[in-house]
DNA sequence: TACAGTTTTGTTGTCGACAAATAAAATGCA
DNA sequence: TGCATTTTATTTGTCGACAACAAAACTGTA
């Protein structure tokens, strides 16, 4: 009597945060394409479970605007704005350089100590030449520094549009990873420098000097081959 | 035969929307005191309708934070953080700056009209006396400046936040409804001059004048009463 | 062949029911 | 009586099933 079970019998209200948190994944390292349709189905018996926990976690990315839910049909993977890169680019600035300069106000010592670490790990991934590792080790810390502002507000904008923009980087990536990251360190080790200091002017130039870099390569990158952005 | 129907036949989609609509206004009204937990089967009974659109519309409200959920628990209507007001205040009067500056810069002609119009029912409801209407007119209007700068990042958050807002005008205005608000009048009208001639740095400098105002006002009214404040 | 109307197919929205998990009540023991 | 333990009860998380809706496939007619 051969009892397969596949499904390793998961606690009870861990199903929606799981496939919440898979498909999140998925979606913003473009394993799943934007634009594609989403059945829910599928992905019930891919999770091994019900429609209802699927659908929660649709719902979850839908208020996030990760999924596009229309009504009685299909829900679809976002689409990347490409026509409005420029809201995008102009929102990602003001948050570096505000959240920089709360974290330069209201840092605690703890803060600095876990800002260095993310530092260390992002010094390391660029130096294995990890694309992945990069871009995950770069969000942490700059969300480090968000959570050191202390103004969840302003954290949670900030996250959604790193978020928004790992789409955007993993589009990056794939085509050139050349060595230009190794500027990013250096402006990094600064702006830590800046922050221990509570120098907020300094931390506001250093932190739009660094949203100004990593938005001009990005659109370098789109100019560069526009046909892949209007594929998708 | 009498086939009452007391449930008037909705659409099929319309479920959730209709339940969200309806705890997302009676949170924010404070028809739900923060902190009183939320059963879903007295919600079914009440909506006339499964507990799995309700389920869903709370899954969107608690990824909105206007609903906090314990797992295996009843979900709660969430606290007003009444600790850490200056982040909510300092978010709101960089956002009312930023979404007027935008206005400013990419307004076309049908955004004023629009304006003015909200502004005329404003002006009604202050005229009026009338606490609600001079809330919902009040966010109305500067929703419309923010849509009208067009950056959906920054109208989201500053949706939100005008939505935090509203919990606490809530509070204020049913302690004593002044005649103040007539102020008010007069600098949104000063705005949409200032929008509509484009001028940038004047629309920077009336709008932070404008948060400030309505904070201190808040701030003084938490100051006033603070037994309010420590029984919620 | 082109097109309007009809049928079929596939997918979603909603339902009622059951089981797990927690809180409350009841019981037993010192 | 006070406390630990068991039992009950309530509420959630999940499931399988069905009906409604939209798109695709099909049919008949000009």
């Amino acid at each position: 009597m051969l009892e397969t079970e596949p499904v390793p019998e998961r606690r009870r209200g861990s199903g929606v945060k799981m496939v919440y948190d898979q498909l999140r994944d998925e979606i913003l390292d473009l394993v799943l394409l934007p634009g594609s349709l989403i059945d829910e189905v599928q992905l019930a018996e891919r999770f091994g479970m019900s429609r209802t926990p699927i659908r929660e976690a649709l719902v979850r990315l839908s208020s996030e605007g990760l999924v596009e839910t229309l009504p009685n049909r299909s829900t679809m993977v976002a689409n990347i704005d490409f026509l409005n890169l420029h809201t995008f680019f102009d929102a990602l600035t003001l948050m570096y350089r505000v959240t920089t300069r709360l974290a330069a106000q209201h840092h605690r010592p703890e803060d600095l100590v876990i800002l260095r670490d993310h530092q260390r790990r992002y010094a390391d991934a660029v130096g294995a030449q990890d694309a992945l590792a990069m871009i995950s080790t770069n969000r942490a810390f700059h969300a480090a520094i968000a959570e050191a502002g202390r103004n969840p507000y302003y954290t949670s904008l900030f996250l959604r549009l790193l978020d928004d923009g790992r789409r955007l980087l993993r589009l990056y990536y794939q085509s050139f990873s050349d060595q230009l990251p190794r500027e990013y360190v250096d402006e990094h080790e600064a702006i830590i420098s800046a922050i221990e200091a509570h120098d907020i002017p300094l931390c506001d130039r250093l932190a739009a000097k660094h949203a100004d870099q990593i938005v001009h390569q990005i659109q370098r990158f789109l100019a560069r081959d526009q046909r892949q952005q209007i594929q998708l």
